[in-house]
DNA sequence: ACCTTGTTTACACCTTTTTTACATCAACTG
DNA sequence: CAGTTGATGTAAAAAAGGTGTAAACAAGGT
């Protein structure tokens, strides 16, 4: 089900459990990103593109529901909760604050791997392994992090790159630009959408045969952006 | 989360579970389905429109893993299985099967309510993704924010879009000015209406054939407009 | 110190929205 | 039935606001 593109981030201070629970994402061909604390989760969140978030409620920094209830502010991307306290109240606070599942600890790592499955089948933005994305006589590989034009390879910056990233996964639709900053800038920055417009224009310079009248990065004024190839 | 428009299928041999299931789902303002077999539950959901499944897995006729397989050639909707079964590989197996959460009885009532509504918080996304408004040769694609005519994309300003959506939200009714002024401008503009006259104007250039003997977007003089397709 | 990348600023340019003016239509009334 | 009146449709302006680009500055790594 799940493959080399996606991508799970796992939130949890016990280095031990950490461990063990990457390990066994790993094994399904995800690749486990990890963080601490919850502070440190939230930063990943914004940056890379994270397609679960394995949660466990327990975090020395910050509430793990305040963690749910914040990241829902600016993302639907699905929560799977870990959590030593089985009790019926903490579930029902967990999943109505926006959690998708609800896991109790001690579990089998079978049902950990089943239920992670289950959560990134029904996941509908999933990038395909190994997937090229290719539109005129540009190409971007997603799982080698390369870009090509006529051939040859476009070198892009961390913030060109992930910017194209998501433009790339939301095809087709339109991106707010409060989305935008949300995803390559991370919150906090949603009002600075003036860094946007530099980077558009900066891709626009690689990628477009005319930047002046692009063809793949189009403005939607008074909103954001849409890609379209 | 759930509403009235929401139909739960309980498929349950036992009559005293099932009662006690649906009981507990019509709380929460679901209306509830019954089937005692696994046939029944199969026509059921194959007549009605369903938006949850609530499967008991040791059905009398049928083996539940069949009745997930057999449901999943045909219908995404999402399934929850009950199970008096808690050995791992039995959560496994329905999981990969297709099955999107699974409980062991006995389970609390307050946490079977709180995973339906994390299930159907999920379901309620991919219904709201996929609406797209056809008439004629013009799309709205809501989602996507997209809207063409005769395949070719038809770009709309901000205005003129939100002012549309009003319009194809109310497919069929009378709005008056007041009411769309209101959506689309905010209150305090309800005795402007010659904006709307503006961009009615521009939307029924921009998507009649005949702008001047308008088909989609009609007036209704001395009161508003009608959107009928 | 140099080079690359990211951030910030400033300004010219373009789109959208609002405003205005006037033409047109529909209904009502004498 | 023609004229009047109020409501609606269209076009083009002025105003407001958003966008594109270049270039300077800051930060960080080699």
């Amino acid at each position: 089900m799940s493959d080399a593109a996606t991508a799970v981030l796992v939130v949890e201070d016990e280095p031990q459990i950490r461990r063990f629970v990457c390990n066994a994402l790993r094994d399904d061909q995800c690749q486990a990103l990890e963080a601490g604390t919850a502070t440190g989760g939230l930063e990943i969140v914004a940056r890379e593109p994270v397609h679960l978030v394995i949660l466990d409620l327990g975090l020395p920094d910050r509430d793990g529901i305040s963690f749910i209830r914040d990241l829902r502010n600016w993302s639907a991307v699905p929560i799977l909760v870990l959590s030593a306290r089985s009790a019926e109240q903490d579930k029902i606070e967990a999943l109505d604050t926006g959690a998708d599942d609800y896991l109790t600890k001690p579990f089998g790592v079978g049902e950990l791997r089943a239920r992670v499955r289950a959560l990134l089948r029904r996941q509908q933005q999933r990038v395909d392994a190994g997937a090229v994305h290719v539109f005129g006589d540009v190409a971007v590989d997603l799982s080698r992090r390369i870009v090509t034009r006529a051939g040859a390879e476009v070198h892009l910056t961390q913030r060109e790159y992930h910017l194209l990233a998501v433009m790339v996964a939301n095809t087709g639709r339109v991106m707010t630009q409060r989305y935008l900053m949300n995803q390559v800038w991370g919150p906090g920055h949603s009002q600075d959408s003036h860094y946007l417009r530099v980077y558009v224009g900066r891709l626009r310079q690689k990628l477009e045969a005319d930047p002046t009248q692009p063809h793949y990065i189009l403005t939607e004024t008074g909103i954001g952006y849409r890609f379209q190839p």
